[in-house]
DNA sequence: TCAAGATTGATGCAGCTGCATTTATTGGGC
DNA sequence: GCCCAATAAATGCAGCTGCATCAATCTTGA
């Protein structure tokens, strides 16, 4: 292969970039707008507990959250920092392996999890559901998944009672 | 109207939302890498340099260049602080109007504007262009620009030397 | 067994962002 | 002309992010 990419993307495909950065910044400040507005903190509080609502016996360990969330190891350290000063996880120690621990959610955890998804999943009807068909939302997450194919290896199946949003 | 929004997202405009925050993350992350490592300053500079060049004398209010990215005002107060400081830009004197300012692209800042597309541009086609066909970069925006209607008043017909991000 | 390297998690620092406020100037109504 | 609201731009402060690094512990291999 040479060691140059020289061909420059069409107009088409200017375009389709421009409106992925565009377009996802204007939905999600939307909806970030709504989940403020009613005195909820940030989406990524919302993210670590549903993943942690999830797990097995409600607790995980850092590693394993951060490699879920797809954030890095000093975001994660820090999130929930400020999950547990605010009560809504707690720390548990990892008798495995002195080195990590286990962070479990709390009852409130679970309690401010679902009342965030009441306001959040009516947030994305409003912003997204009514203004497209299902099968033009299939269509959609067809085309976005063709560009994320053989460059990274990513999860998440679909949402049962909550969503993950990065 | 009702007070409350009480439809709940189907699962298919669930799966769309994630994807949608999902992978314009990971693009945008690649793309931003990819600039990163040329040694390339980040996108929003990018930006604001293709507005200023694009603009009749190579100059814009601090109002106007605000409006054109649809970021907040002391974001682009301090963008172009760091845009000036590095020789790109330069301010020049409104007379019109005392309060305000006007700020030029300087020819270093053109020439970096140029370069940038240059790194920038491959890096669209390598992520973007090479995963999708030209009729599915269409479909892609047509759906995508449903998700804006009736909301903003969005602007950016297309590009011809270079691409806009937010 | 023990030293070298890998892994887990925390943290100091610099830079950036949002929010609120401040300063200067303009324009409109009376 | 004068006062007051609106507009243009800057800035202090708090919080968040990324980077680099650190300390503690685990694992591996000679």
């Amino acid at each position: 292969m040479g060691v140059a990419m020289k061909r420059r993307p069409s107009s088409e495909v200017t375009a389709a970039w421009i409106r992925l950065m565009r377009i996802r910044s204007r939905v999600l400040d939307a909806v970030e707008l709504e989940l403020k507005k009613a005195g909820f903190p940030p989406l990524a509080w919302y993210d670590a507990l549903l993943e942690l609502s999830r797990a097995p016996s409600g607790e995980m360990r850092p590693v394993e959250l951060e490699r879920q969330m797809l954030i890095p190891q000093y975001s994660t350290s820090r999130l929930i920092e400020r999950l547990v000063d605010e009560g809504l996880a707690a720390r548990r120690e990892c008798k495995i392996d002195k080195r990590g621990q286990f962070v479990e959610i709390t009852e409130a955890g679970r309690e401010l999890q679902k009342k965030m998804w009441s306001a959040y999943s009516a947030a994305i009807e409003k912003h997204v559901g009514s203004k497209l068909s299902d099968a033009d939302a299939v269509r959609l997450c067809g085309l976005l998944d063709r560009l994320v194919c053989s460059c990274d290896e990513a999860q998440a199946p679909v949402a049962r009672d909550g969503a993950p949003t990065r």
